[in-house]
DNA sequence: TTCTACATTATAATAGTTCTAAACTGTTGA
DNA sequence: TCAACAGTTTAGAACTATTATAATGTAGAA
């Protein structure tokens, strides 16, 4: 877990300003061992759960797209919607579970390589990502 | 290459009335080998280029709904923004060109087997889908 | 043809997200 | 330390995609 005065090492060495409500999410998104899946309207309400202060929405926007930039967070593409983000930056997949809306990490290694037998030439493969969507058996 | 008779006994028979707006739909979705991508506001403007007569908004939202729910075609989840739709409702893959932003079919075939090793108890699973995302090389 | 249920339409409403412009605050350097 | 600047936050407006509404229109059955 990391105290306070690592979250603003982190953003000044990636050139953020390490302002309060910066501070704030950070506590909110890194203080745990586990990662976990969220909506923009996820994270506004753990902020208001946890403090008094109120961060305003645009802000909250913007520090996500600042964190997602910096490659703190990612973006995974799911039914459109609303945008769902994932603080495990590693390379992983996902099951979606159609039933309950809700996103389940699979991990790399729980996935066998998969192989892509064709390209598209002058494109190079950026990431693979593998989509399982499951529902109530 | 279908004709507009083989359009209403489609629609017909699937419970949906062949309505001159559904079948100049049809004629744009489907009067063609190829299949493609597209994004409501993409059939909006090929209706618009091929027809005098005007298809509502609300039209172009409930018929392609309706489609997608006779599974005559498939939604495709992209980063957020605006829903992609599919003409090509078999089971294949996607590359997705981060800079034409641009998705690309790719066939079932041309993806090795791909193996999920871990299960979610009480699911099953309903599709495996693979997004190639790719950038200027 | 006439009736009825379903479709279409224009428009309003909603939800998620982005923009704007003013107020605020970290940081830098005197 | 403190002024000044540039980056940030903020509330609210604006915007975009999508869905709902309620009146009008139309396909198909009797």
């Amino acid at each position: 877990m990391l105290n306070n005065s690592n979250y603003i090492d982190k953003l000044r060495s990636s050139g953020l300003r390490p302002t309060k409500q910066r501070i704030k999410i950070c506590e909110i998104l890194f203080d745990t061992d586990k990662t976990f899946h969220f909506t923009i309207n996820d994270l506004v309400k753990k902020i208001s759960k946890t403090t008094n202060d109120k961060i305003s929405l645009a802000t909250v926007y913007n520090t996500v797209h600042a964190f997602k930039k910096k490659g703190y967070l990612k973006e995974i593409p799911i039914n459109s919607d609303q945008s769902y983000f994932d603080t495990n930056t590693s390379h992983h997949h996902h099951f979606y579970d159609e039933n309950q809306k809700d996103l389940i990490d699979i991990d790399d290694a729980d996935v066998g390589p998969v192989k892509i037998n064709t390209r598209i030439p002058g494109k190079k493969i950026k990431s693979v990502e593998v989509l399982v969507k499951v529902e109530d058996a």
